[in-house]
DNA sequence: TATGAATGAGTATTCATTCAT
DNA sequence: GATGAATGAATACTCATTCAT
C-alpha cells in the first residue's frame, strides 16, 4: 500500500483528469463540481480538499495543457538541429498551430489563453525554468539575436505565440476571417521578419 | 407618438446600454438578466423579445465595442496625414493599447476578443465595409505594400492587432510577463518589421 | 369575398386545426397559446377572440375527436345490416379499439376521456342527438333489450365504451397489464354477456 | 440518532405526505415544488434528491393511493366470508365507488387512473403479489370460474374496475350522464353478468 | 376585428458549499 | 482524510393576458 502522500497525489490526478475530459466534452459551464467528483470516483466533498473551486481546477488545467503543448513544440524545434533562429521559432509555431487545428476541443477550452509558465527570475535564476530556457537557447549563437537581452527574446516569442494562438481561435473556431491555412503564410511571414 | 419600429430600436438600445454599464461594473456573471432589464426600465420578459440570452447580448456588445475602438484608432491614424504605412499601423496599435490601458474595465470585458467586423466581400464589394476599407486605404501608395493583395494586407493587420490585444490582456490584467510599457517596444518592433 | 361570419368560422377552424396538430405533436403542456396562434397564422391576441384559454380549446377539441371517432364506429356497426344487438356493439367497440391502437398520438391526447356528446333530453327531445340516437337504434327490435328503457341502454353502452377506452390507454400507452390483443377477448366477452 | 437510511425514508415519506395533502387541497398545478418541500420541512433542493420532478412524485402517490383503496376494497369483500364470486367482486366495486363518492378530492386527483400494482410474474411467482393474489383467491372454488386461467380472471376484474372508476369520474366530477346512484344498477348488472 | 409589443408574476432547477458521521 | 446528505440562495426563462394602435 502506497504512502499517504502518494495516495493524495493519485486523487488529485484523478480529479484533474476528470475535469479535463468533462471540460472538453461539455465545456466548463456545463460541467459541475459534482460531475467532476463522480467521474473521478470521489465524493463531492473530497473535491474541496484539493481545489478551492471550479476556477482553481481550470487554472491548474490550463497551465498543464499549455506546458504540455509548448514542450512538445520545443522538442519539435530542437529536433531540427542546427538551423537559423527563425526556423526554430517557425517550427514551434507550426507545431502549435497544427496541434490546435487537430485538437479542436482543446482549442475551444483554452480559447486564446495559452500561457507560458510564469518566467519570474528569468535572468540569473538559480533554478532554470526549463521551458522558457529551452526557447531562449534557440537564439544562442545566432548572429541576428546576439545583441538582444534574454528578456527581449522571451517577450518577442511570447507575443508571436500569442498571435498564433489568437488567430487559431479566430480562424478555426470562429471561422474568421479565413481558414487557418490561408492565414498561415501571413503569420509565418510576420514571424520570419520580426526575428 | 413615434413609430413602433423606432420605439423598438430605442428599447434595444436601452438594453444594450444597460448591459454595457452593468457588465463593466460587476462583470458578466454577476449581472442577471433581471438586472439588465430593470436598469433599462423594461420588464424582464421584454429582454427576451430582443435577445435570446445573456450571451447574445454580450456578442452584440462586443461587436459594438470593437467597432468603436477600432474606428477611433483608424481616425487617429488618418489624422497623421501622409506618413509611411508602418507609421499608420503603429498609430492604430498605439491608440488601441492606450485605450485598453486606460479602460481596464473594457479590457476585462473584452478579454482577448476584440474583433474586426466581418469582412465578407472584401474585394470589389459594392457596399464598402468602412472600417476594413479604411485600414486598407492606409497601404495605398506605399511602395512596400504595393505587391500585396488587399486580403493579405487585411489579414496581416488583423494578426498584428490580435497580438496587441492579447498582450494587453496578459500584461495589464494578468500582469504577465511584464508591464505593457515594457512590452510595447517589442510589439512595435514586430509591427514595424513585418510591414 | 366571403361574409364576415364565414371568415370568423375559418379562423376558428384554423385555430382548432393548429391546436390539434400541436397537441398531438408535443402534447398539451408543451404547446403554448403563442404556438397555436402562429401555426394558425393569426396574432396571439386573436386567439382570445375565439377561445378563453388553452383548456377551452382542448375541450372543444376533445368533443370533436370523440364525436368523429364514435360516428365512424357507428357507421361501421350500421354497415353490418341486420345482426343481433351485441354484434353491433361489438363492432363499435372493435372499431374504437382499432382506431386508438392505430392513432397512438390521439390516444395519448384523449387519454381515458373519450366522451359521448352530452345526451341531455334523451327521451323525447325535439332535436334528436344523432349520435346517441343512432346507438339506441341498434337495440330496436332485438328481443333481449326490449324490456329496457332507452336511458338504460345508453348508460350501459356508455359504461362499456368507457371500459374499452380505459383499457386501451392502459394496454397501449402504459403497456399494462398486457397487450391490447390479449385483453380484447376479455373485453368482448364482457360486452357480449352484459347485453 | 437513527441510521442514515432510515432518515432518508422518513424524509421521502414526509415529501409524499406533503404532496398528498397539497394536491388534494389545491390540485396538482397550483402546488409548486417549493410548497411541497416547505410543508415537508425540507429545503427545496432536497426534493430533487428524492424525486426528479412533480410528475414523479405524483406517480408514486397514485400508486400508493390505488393500492390503499384496493386493499381496503378487498378486505371488505373478504369480510363477507363464503359467498359467490360475483358477490365478492360486487363488494369490491361497491367499496370503491362509495369511497370515491365520499372522497371527491381523491377522485379529482386520481381521475380515471386508479391502477393495480404491476402484476409481473402472476402465475407461479415465488413472492406473491398480495393484492392481485387476494383478488384471484376470490374465484377459488367457484364453479363458474373454474375453467379460467388466473390471468384471465385478473384481466376481467381489471377491466371491470376500470369501468367503475371511469364512470365514477364521469358521474361524480363531470356530472355526466347522470348521478352515480343512477348509474350503479347498470354497472352492477354488467359485473354480475360478466362473471 | 385584428394585431403583436409589452408585461411581470410565477416556478423549476441547479449547484457550490457545508458539516455531521 | 473521506463521505454524501442537506441546504437554499440564485436565476433563467416561459407564457397567459392585456391594450394601444
Amino acid at each position: 500500500m502506497a504512502n499517504v502522500q502518494e495516495k493524495k497525489q493519485v486523487k488529485r490526478q484523478a480529479l484533474l483528469d476528470a475535469a479535463y475530459d468533462l471540460f472538453l466534452e461539455r465545456g466548463m459551464t456545463k460541467t459541475s463540481i459534482g460531475d467532476i467528483a463522480s467521474r473521478a470516483n470521489v465524493a463531492k466533498g473530497t473535491f474541496y480538499l484539493y481545489f478551492s473551486d471550479k476556477d482553481a481546477i481550470l487554472r491548474a488545467l490550463l497551465g498543464r495543457i499549455s506546458q504540455k503543448i509548448l514542450e512538445e513544440a520545443c522538442s519539435a524545434a530542437e529536433a531540427l538541429g542546427e538551423v537559423p533562429f527563425a526556423d526554430k521559432i517557425l517550427a514551434v509555431a507550426d507545431y502549435l498551430i497544427e496541434y490546435l487545428r487537430r485538437e479542436t476541443l482543446v482549442l475551444r477550452l483554452v480559447q486564446r489563453n495559452l500561457e507560458w509558465p510564469s518566467a519570474t527570475g528569468l535572468e540569473g535564476a538559480d533554478e532554470p525554468l526549463h521551458l522558457v530556457r529551452r526557447v531562449i537557447e534557440f537564439g544562442k549563437g545566432c548572429p541576428e539575436v546576439e545583441g538582444r537581452s534574454e528578456k527581449e527574446i522571451y517577450y518577442r516569442i511570447t507575443a508571436l505565440v500569442s498571435m498564433c494562438v489568437s488567430m487559431c481561435y479566430s480562424c478555426i473556431i470562429e471561422k474568421r476571417p479565413d481558414t487557418i491555412d490561408n492565414m498561415k503564410p501571413v503569420l509565418y511571414d510576420i514571424i520570419r521578419r520580426s526575428l
